[in-house]
DNA sequence: TCATTAACACGGG
DNA sequence: CCCGTGTTAATGA
């Protein structure tokens, strides 16, 4: 785990940092479509993703999903910051896109480390920062593009946190995470597809540009 | 006009 | 055969 924690946060905590979250930090495995936190969890750690990619989805009152980002190594959920520092619980859910490691921190330390060290603090500000950076992306897609448009950044964004060009997904899989109906996405991929910009296999979509 | 719903045919595993 | 896929017609926002 130290080594695994190393290789992934080296360039951002200090050395005494380092040792401290490998000495109270739990590590965890988590396989693909594992349901990580679910909404009205409270939570009471904090995530530091080692490896693999989580999905942050949102649901509405009708039971339907929505995915509003992914996580990637290195990342946390700013999500879990502002549940665990207003102790309330969370708004979203988290979904494992692929299988991975985490380290859970508890929020007492977490509290504690914001006031002793400046490297813990900087990560804490800048996930935020980003974060909400990627919220905005998120609302701009869903206000301003079409739906041909959101799916292919669905598309290349899933491609990016997976770091290969083919996608395991059924359209139906699709339609629900971009809440929407499979036959749009059917007939949206097969534009995309007529316009050489991925080519479609069963259970498989494989981006040819992006 | 465009998404959704339902229905159906095709075909690969 | 079962399921994912491609397509169409009807309906609704």
């Amino acid at each position: 785990m130290k080594e695994e924690l190393i290789q992934s946060y080296s360039f951002v905590f200090e050395e005494e940092l380092l040792e401290e979250i490998s000495k109270i930090g739990i590590y965890k495995e988590f396989k693909a479509d594992d349901y990580l936190i679910e909404i009205g969890d409270y939570i009471k750690s904090m995530p530091l993703l080692l490896n693999g990619a989580i999905k942050i989805l949102r649901e509405d009152d009708k039971g339907d999903e929505l995915l509003l980002y992914f996580l990637e190594k290195g990342d946390t959920c700013a999500m879990t910051l502002t549940c665990c520092l207003g102790k309330s619980r969370s708004n979203i859910r988290a979904v494992a896109e692929t299988d991975g490691s985490l380290i859970m921190i508890p929020i007492e330390k977490m509290e504690d480390w914001l006031t002793r060290y400046k490297s813990w603090r900087n990560f804490v500000f800048d996930s935020y920062n980003i974060r909400l950076k990627e919220m905005l992306e998120a609302i701009d897609t869903l206000a301003f593009m079409n739906l041909d448009e959101r799916l292919y950044k669905y598309l290349t964004d899933k491609a990016k946190v997976l770091g290969k060009t083919q996608i395991n997904n059924t359209h139906q899989e699709i339609a629900y995470e971009m809440h929407t109906s499979r036959v749009v996405i059917s007939r949206l991929l097969k534009a995309l597809e007529l316009n050489g910009k991925i080519k479609l296999h069963r259970n498989n979509i494989e981006i040819l540009e992006f």
